[in-house]
DNA sequence: ATTTACAGACCAACTGGTCGGTCTTAAACG
DNA sequence: CGTTTAAGACCGACCAGTTGGTCTGTAAAT
């Protein structure tokens, strides 16, 4: 009864995952979950709810997650580790779901795309770097997983289109300046704080 | 002579910034740019080809920075430094062009899109608030712009979508407790650090 | 007997891309 | 210096394939 729907969701996880939204058809969806257009749109009004429901499932768990930390912890400190902490978590419960939430550049052709993916990784690549000769040289504290630390670096910086408008009320000095000096307070040792080089770059 | 070309790329990203790759048709570009099929075609090969040059065009760009923010400094804090500020600032110089790159989800129709965007900006809230009441608490540095510091959890934390594997060499609990860490030790003021309750939250 | 669950042939609309042709420009020529 | 010529820039009607969605029909469940 309607399990059916819950194998079209299914597959179409998986598919929207790999190939993105608009490259996989109904058809390809009915087909790889063995059942009809029929039955497809007798439980979806069209592609698009069915986009909406895969969306709607981890943002409505999210929330609610967010709402218990808060609403269990009094500090501020507390209540942002418990929500960073349920937070991260979901990626692991609903990775497809948010994956085709975010889901772009799939639509570039292989071709293309091997030509972009060369030059960003090459970008990763760098900072990873930087990141381990400082832990070497004792600047970054060691104790941080490197890569860790790079990606969350590169999302930080990167999640920026997502906000930033030109004529908004942040500079994008500010930004860049603020971003910087949260994550070199985070990552420096005690010591390399206090270095007279390295000071100015912090708040 | 091939003025043409600049204006197909500024009318593509314009579009496609506000309607998604998918959401614009060849059609729409050649018209909102005043050309033709024909013209569009003698400078790019395909509707692919167009997106990957505007790809290329800023991730071109943040490479080269990058590499002369190696080269210019020695110590890592300082390229870290470097490297960010001019990773920055490309989203000022290119945000049109990421814009399209990252795209997502404009494929919803402005009904489902207005949903989803409803709930997650009620988990922004709950966010930028915890951050205020910390700032307001003494527990938080309040040199920092909430917003941006907000925003900057956000898009670390989504961006894990990104690279995180189930099965990879990162444990869930891990990447929570390296995020945190990071995003605490770079937000609490020093005496929060010494609090024995928030303590333990630090690695 | 009526509603729900599903099937699959069918269609109308749209989309990327093609192709023959025209206009402009500037070098080559006489 | 005027004329020919060839290449590049640009045009727009046209097409073939594809896609989301519909519609009529059937089997099962209540």
């Amino acid at each position: 009864m309607a399990e059916l729907k819950e194998r079209i969701v299914e597959s179409s996880l998986y598919l929207f995952e790999q190939y993105g939204f608009h490259g996989v058809t109904v058809n390809d969806i009915v087909q790889h979950s063995r059942t009809s257009k029929g039955g497809f749109y007798h439980h979806f009004q069209s592609k698009d709810e069915l986009l909406f429901m895969i969306h709607d499932t981890f943002i409505t768990y999210v929330l609610a997650k967010a709402d218990e930390a808060i609403s269990t912890y009094e500090k501020p400190a507390l209540q942002l580790h418990a929500i960073i902490q349920s937070f991260v978590k979901v990626f692991d419960l609903y990775k497809p779901h948010i994956s085709v939430f975010y889901q772009e550049s799939n639509y570039l052709k292989p071709h293309f795309d091997q030509l972009i993916k060369r030059k960003r990784d090459q970008f990763k690549q760098m900072i990873f770097q930087v990141i381990q000769q400082g832990q070497s040289s004792g600047e970054f504290r060691a104790s941080l997983p490197a890569e860790i630390t790079g990606m969350s670096i590169l999302g930080m910086v990167n999640w920026t289109y997502k906000w930033y408008q030109k004529d908004g009320e942040k500079t994008i000095e500010e930004i860049a300046h603020t971003f910087s000096d949260i994550i070199l307070q985070g990552i420096l040792t005690p010591s390399a704080k206090e270095n007279p080089q390295l000071k100015p770059l912090l708040l």
